[in-house]
DNA sequence: CGGCATCCTCTTTGATACTG
DNA sequence: CAGTATCAAAGAGGATGCCG
């Protein structure tokens, strides 16, 4: 094992985790815990296996990730975080704040996968009127259609389709997140390739407090 | 510039300050706005003098450190942090925050730099009694002396020494730190071969705030 | 198919030496 | 002091093979 040998708990938590991917595999176990070695190879496009199985490995040795044998129908193994690897999501959340300048230029060529809006949707986004009924969004971009349900104050996500949606937003996930977050109004997204079906109106109800 | 090609806030940070040694260079500077490439390279033991230039030179292109030619007499370049990678703060600490928990067991072998007290002392010591007149303690390990200061409820670190501290730590970093945590009892440390002078009484103002 | 292990090539790193 | 240059070792990325 590599280590900085500094006796500094910022390099003993790089020491941990600061080798390449390993801090994503923890995104995606913050995302999605339990999930199973395929999951993780679809939600980290890029990786090449026999790293995902290393870094698995030094993950569990350090006692941040725990495996399960799941019983039949399951038949598999299940990836789980510990607890100390779960008190890893203030670093993750502080990482994606600071990243989120990097959004609206990136992009291009980028790959993406629905899941991975939960973190912005959730850090970012409030639900301006709390007391109204709950609205839900259908957001058509990546591997698969996700649901954002704004109610109650709170904004959630949730993967799959919803039978009779407010709105459904289909296009490249820059433009989705821009109009979510405001930076994008809906005519601009829509001359850029956004389309829209649905009550435009209930997006005046997403609050967006993304960082400047 | 090698990316992870993920359109995801994270996957963007870590494509930005990811590389190994970079948080690490964000921490000197964090703590030492404005230094020399020799202090760098003395603050950050084990780096190999090329990646620190190649390290800096990627983090000017990104916009994170700007280099500034001082003018005599100091008549040398010095580095900064700019807006943008001060904002990484709160990523060093909760990095910082999540990494104490291997503190207590490392440290063997471990290079130690007096000057990384700033970042532990700042963020989990408090001063127990505002009122009192300030207390100095003089912490003599690392490279060099190092004086903490309790008053106004505030802690604060000073490089060098004191005429008159109040209390003097002389010993290992691991021995310092546990004491001043309230990790490990001064006459356990004292066993361990920690050295003091002075007055032990005002380590009793000394608030410890360490997650568990 | 899920869950890796192996093999091979290419890039990054670390240690050291050297220069303006 | 502030870096470049050189070179061996380690790590990453990609393809493929194996096994229940």
């Amino acid at each position: 094992m590599r280590t900085y040998g500094q006796y500094c708990s910022v390099a003993k938590a790089l020491d941990a985790v600061g080798d390449r991917w390993t801090l994503l595999i923890v995104r995606e176990l913050l995302l999605r815990d339990g999930c199973r070695y395929t999951d993780l190879l679809h939600g980290l496009p890029g990786i090449a296996t026999n790293l995902l199985s290393e870094r698995l490995r030094e993950l569990e040795e350090r006692g941040l990730v725990r495996r399960q044998a799941a019983p039949p129908p399951v038949a598999t193994t299940l990836y789980h975080l510990t607890d100390s690897g779960r008190e890893l999501d203030p670093v993750l959340r502080a990482l994606g704040r600071w990243g989120a300048r990097f959004m609206p230029e990136g992009g291009e060529g980028d790959s993406f996968r629905s899941h991975w809006l939960a973190f912005p949707v959730k850090e970012f986004l409030h639900d301006a009127d709390p007391a109204a009924p709950p609205v839900f969004i259908e957001v058509r971009t990546g591997d698969e259609p996700v649901v954002i349900e704004l109610g109650g104050g709170e904004v959630t996500t949730h993967p799959g389709s919803h039978p009779s949606p407010d709105l459904v937003l289909e296009g490249d996930a820059p433009l989705v997140l821009g109009v979510l977050s405001g930076m994008l109004r809906l005519s601009d997204a829509r001359k850029l390739g956004l389309r829209t079906t649905g009550s435009a109106a209930v997006l005046r109800r997403v609050e967006s407090r993304v960082p400047v």
